[in-house]
DNA sequence: GGAAAAATTTGATCCACATCAAATTTTGTG
DNA sequence: CACAAAATTTGATGTGGATCAAATTTTTCC
């Protein structure tokens, strides 16, 4: 299917973890799908249980839920290397309550979750590789929950916009804005001031 | 050391996720110390790097760090089978960002770093362990993010009451208040209008 | 290229919750 | 027990950012 492993979208974020041409390199690309979204689309629709995992090769998703009022919020952003799933549906089996959507032209590889929990029982290295990237996510949350309650909203702007100064002019403020637990006013209001 | 292994303090815990009487149950306990620590005590001190996990086996602690201001804001509760220990800084090696403190008596085993890698290395059962633990916290905190920002003083309070009851005339309200990301008197309003 | 749609900005007003201050109740301790 | 310290409540006032409402700019796409 890929003629030099090493060139599959996924190789290098595996390698960190798993060395390439062993027993459990080579047990992993035969089970991806490689998938293509428009601008715009869902890689799942909600409410439906989830079962297949996905990377982003290319592009940028977002992962948003609806409040109590039926608005779209924001959670997380997903680049080259992210994972484009809802992790607890698809961990847990329960169904979806984020959906992810493509913001720029999308291309993911996706594995079934009975495929990757075969590969976790069956080699030790995709155990590691599972709990090194469940402690990579942990820790990541961790950071931005801190304080989300304690720095004002400029102090949150500034603090993502130093992070992730590409996805300004890439994808609509209302997003960020939302992310960032701020109104589009606000942030607005926000880099108005910065000029 | 421990006569019946079962009755370990944490065997319930480690119970549910490998077999015991293994190896990779038999070689866990040995490697543990226990820890006493009085109400008010830190469990660990800040900005030392932490090489010691913590499990909890008796009491409740609280996981704090300091803003800006020096205020301490509360970030996390662990109880029973809960962590007492900054994950990130365990994990990575970083210094401490977050301190614990035993807000009741406190009584927990802990491990060295280096040991629990061991295990790591040794068992695909402790891969195993860690994987589904560091899943298990990224999921609690997918959800305690989950529109912390969405939703009003008002129910962050009723939902952590109804998840969390026996907190409440066992800790100070002020550790309560600031972990939902409110003010002392934000909380006391709320509870007086309750009844 | 030009019209429609989407994104962003700007302005006026409002409110949930913070802050500051003090009284009251509860808890811990010699 | 007593009293000092800590916790909680209650009150008065202030404010960061929300909400509502348009105007303006940028993007999309026929």
């Amino acid at each position: 299917m890929f003629k030099a492993m090493e060139s599959h979208p996924l190789s290098a974020f595996i390698q960190q973890f798993i060395p390439p041409n062993t027993a459990a390199w080579d047990a992993f690309f035969p089970l991806l799908s490689a998938h293509q979204f428009a601008k715009g689309e869902l890689v799942a629709p909600a409410h439906v249980p989830c079962d297949r995992l996905h990377f982003v090769a290319q592009g940028v998703a977002r992962h948003f839920f609806l409040d109590q009022d039926h608005n779209e919020i924001t959670s997380w952003f997903s680049g080259p290397s992210g994972l484009a799933t809802d992790y607890r549906a698809f961990t847990t089996g329960a169904p979806n309550i984020f959906e992810i959507q493509a913001l720029t032209p999308l291309e993911t590889y996706s594995i079934h979750r009975d495929n990757l929990d075969q590969l976790y029982r069956q080699y030790k290295e995709w155990e590691r590789l599972g709990r090194i990237v469940n402690q990579f996510y942990l820790i990541a949350l961790i950071e931005r929950n801190n304080g989300m309650f304690v720095k004002t909203a400029r102090q949150r702007y500034d603090e993502f916009y130093d992070q992730h100064r590409e996805l300004f002019n890439l994808i609509p403020l209302k997003y960020i804005a939302s992310y960032l637990g701020m109104t589009l006013e606000t942030l607005s209001r926000i880099r108005a001031e910065q000029r």
